[in-house]
RNA sequence: GUCCCCGUAGCUCAGUUGGAUAGAGCAUCUGCCUUCUAAGCAGAGGGUCGCGUGUUCGAAUCACGCCGGGGACACCA
């Protein structure tokens, strides 16, 4: 309903928009010479072919407003008011006019320093709950796909050590805007990159080592720059206690000890992130593996690329990369003096794989110590002869825990942190990713471990699923459901307004797509709950009167399929009972 | 030192990319269960949007300068 009330309007006011401009002389368009550039009727019709429709938040201003007049001012040098009423002027033959939009539009008005604002007609509300009747899980996607492949790549943790917190919310966030990108015309895919190669995985292998030996009864120093964590013991452990394959390590000569625990512990450990992830809910498509684009050559291929187009130069015996030609700093170093590869390398190949596969959007969700990565990042992909914009990178800001208003400590050192799995046995699941979105992305996030356990009203997750839970218990009670209802006996005010909130469902998943961040989901949804709440407790579903009831009820299982969507999309689930 | 992010109610944060009277939740106070779940609802108080200057019809939002907090500045990954 969203899509086709805002494409039909989108359309009828481009077109008023066109025909204005044609009729305003343009001796009336004079043009500053300090503003030239601004003031050109171009300009003009340039807003006009990208305005957009916005939902007021305050419902007196209508259900979708535009800007558009606001924005012509400028460079028509005319008052937004006047060219707002000349635009809701010829609008309004055109709207009554059109059999779509004389059924869904019920006013236009111009308030305010110039706000065209369109008031939708009550039979358009009731289309709205039919569609969401008739698409139910397919509520909130749009209607048009082939919004192009993307890939969004999160978590990408190194395979040495269980999951923090800190990849608990990049799964999260990375999780659901994955699933928002989907329902919003993208073809998406999840991938994690899987650094299974290289120093880190070296070190790994040689911690389990040494582990080894000292259960063995060897005397060992374990190097403080090796991983610390038990799991390395309890994995050491486990082979000591495999017979078969204890006496295959007999065998073996130091490398190949070295290149045998090393594997045993990324398979291992590996395993245990997926694990970590399954139960967190997330799903990942590919898992794409260092390893393999190193062996495949990928990574000469992609240096050889940028050295025929000159990206590349040798200098104190390394090999640099120009990325100051793309915006960058300074040159960055492809293959140290030692020969052997930068971290930028593969990730350079990576991104051209990732090109080559066909995705013109790649979204990555970063740490926030990666920040000053982007800039080398971008150069890379503009090299490649891409535009910057292709890559979008996400900076996922660190969740500080609290508990009881303290901050939890959460020292690197010594391997101790607080992991993924710990948050999720502690709070949960659906508290855990509710609360990993409440707050914008890229701002750090106070997470109070306390509130999110407590079952009670200032728990927002328990406010959102009790909506949902309450209406389940509805439907419950009701005797039986007609499969009509007459939807003209919903003239309540909190009705009109659980009606509204439905609406801007797809709205509000279009501004989280834009704008990559699905917090924005969180804050709708506890308006939309909020708006049930306060219906449920003004008026009762399940009167007397038969008709009311049925109508309510057809009205409440909109809104229960509304919630349902949007916490799955968030990965909560949405109960029956609670 | 250079660059990036942040500064909004007592606390934690939204604010639809420059729009309408700056909003939620928590905390505090006052009411509401004979009715489909009170894990709920209604109401009250609480603001110099860090400070200043500028840009324009219009600024929490943009520019510049301060003040305060955090972070990044490797031939590490």
């Amino acid at each position: 309903m969203f899509e086709k009330v805002e494409k039909k309007l989108k359309s009828l006011l481009r077109e008023t928009i066109e025909s204005y401009l044609q009729d305003v002389p343009a001796a009336e368009i004079p043009r500053p010479e300090s503003q030239a550039h601004k003031a050109s009727p171009t300009a003009a019709i340039d807003l006009a072919a990208d305005l957009s429709l916005d939902i007021p938040k305050e419902k007196e201003f209508g259900d979708l407003s535009c800007t558009v007049a606001l924005k012509l001012s400028r460079p028509l040098r005319r008052s937004p008011q006047a060219i707002a009423q000349a635009l809701v002027d010829r609008l309004r033959p055109a709207l009554t006019g059109d059999p779509d939009a004389s059924g869904w539009i019920r006013a236009v008005e111009v308030k305010g320093p110039g706000f065209i604002n369109f008031f939708l007609a009550d039979p358009a509300l009731r289309d709205l709950l039919r569609d969401v009747a008739a698409e139910g899980r397919e509520f909130g996607h749009c209607a048009e796909k082939g919004r192009g492949k993307a890939l969004i790549e999160f978590v990408s943790a190194n395979p040495t050590g269980p999951l923090s917190v800190a990849h608990a919310r990049q799964a999260a966030v990375g999780d659901s805007l994955a699933n928002i990108l989907a329902g919003r015309g993208y073809e998406v895919v999840r991938e994690y990159y899987l650094n299974d190669e290289g120093n880190q995985i070296r070190i790994l292998g040689r911690s389990i080592l040494l582990r080894y030996e000292e259960l063995q009864g060897q005397a060992v120093d374990f190097p403080p720059d090796h991983y610390q964590g038990q799991y390395i013991v309890d994995l050491a452990r486990e082979l000591l206690e495999d017979q078969v394959r204890r006496g295959k390590i007999e065998k073996l000569d130091l490398p190949q000890k070295e290149d045998f625990f090393m594997e045993f512990g990324v398979e291992r450990i590996l395993a245990v992130i997926r694990q970590e992830l399954e139960d967190f809910g997330v799903r990942f498509d590919s898992w794409f593996s260092q390893k393999a684009l190193t062996k495949a050559g990928k990574i000469e291929k992609a240096l050889d690329f940028l050295k025929e187009k000159e990206f590349l130069y040798e200098a104190e015996s390394a090999l640099w990369f120009r990325s100051t030609a793309f915006g960058d700093d300074k040159d960055r170093v492809v293959r140290k003096s030692d020969g052997s590869y930068t971290y930028l390398a593969p990730d350079i190949a990576y991104h051209q794989d990732k090109f080559r596969r066909g995705f013109g959007l790649l979204i990555n969700l970063w740490g926030p110590d990666h920040h000053g990565y982007i800039p080398r990042m971008k150069a890379a992909v503009r090299a490649m002869g891409q535009d910057a914009e292709a890559l979008q990178v996400i900076i996922v800001q660190l969740a500080t825990l609290f508990r009881q208003g303290e901050p939890v400590p959460m020292s690197t050192r010594k391997g101790q942190y607080v992991t993924l799995r710990e948050v999720l046995s502690e709070v949960g699941l659906d508290a855990a990713r509710y609360f990993f979105l409440m707050r914008k992305t890229d701002s750090h996030l106070d997470f109070d471990l306390e509130l999110a356990k407590q079952q009670t009203p200032e728990n927002p997750v328990y406010y959102v699923q009790y909506a949902h839970a309450r209406i389940a218990g509805i439907l419950a009670h009701a005797p039986q459901q007609a499969a009509s209802a007459d939807l003209t006996r919903l003239i309540e005010e909190e009705e009109r307004d659980l009606m509204r909130a439905i609406f801007s469902f797809p709205y509000v998943l279009e501004i989280c797509s834009r704008q990559l961040d699905p917090n924005n989901l969180t804050t709708y949804l506890q308006a939309l709950a909020a708006a049930f709440h306060r219906f449920y407790d003004r008026h009762k579903v399940l009167t007397q009167d038969e008709t009311l009831a049925q109508a309510r009820l057809f009205l409440i299982r909109a809104v229960m399929t509304v919630l349902a969507n949007g916490l799955r999309i968030m990965g909560v689930s949405a109960p029956d009972r609670m």
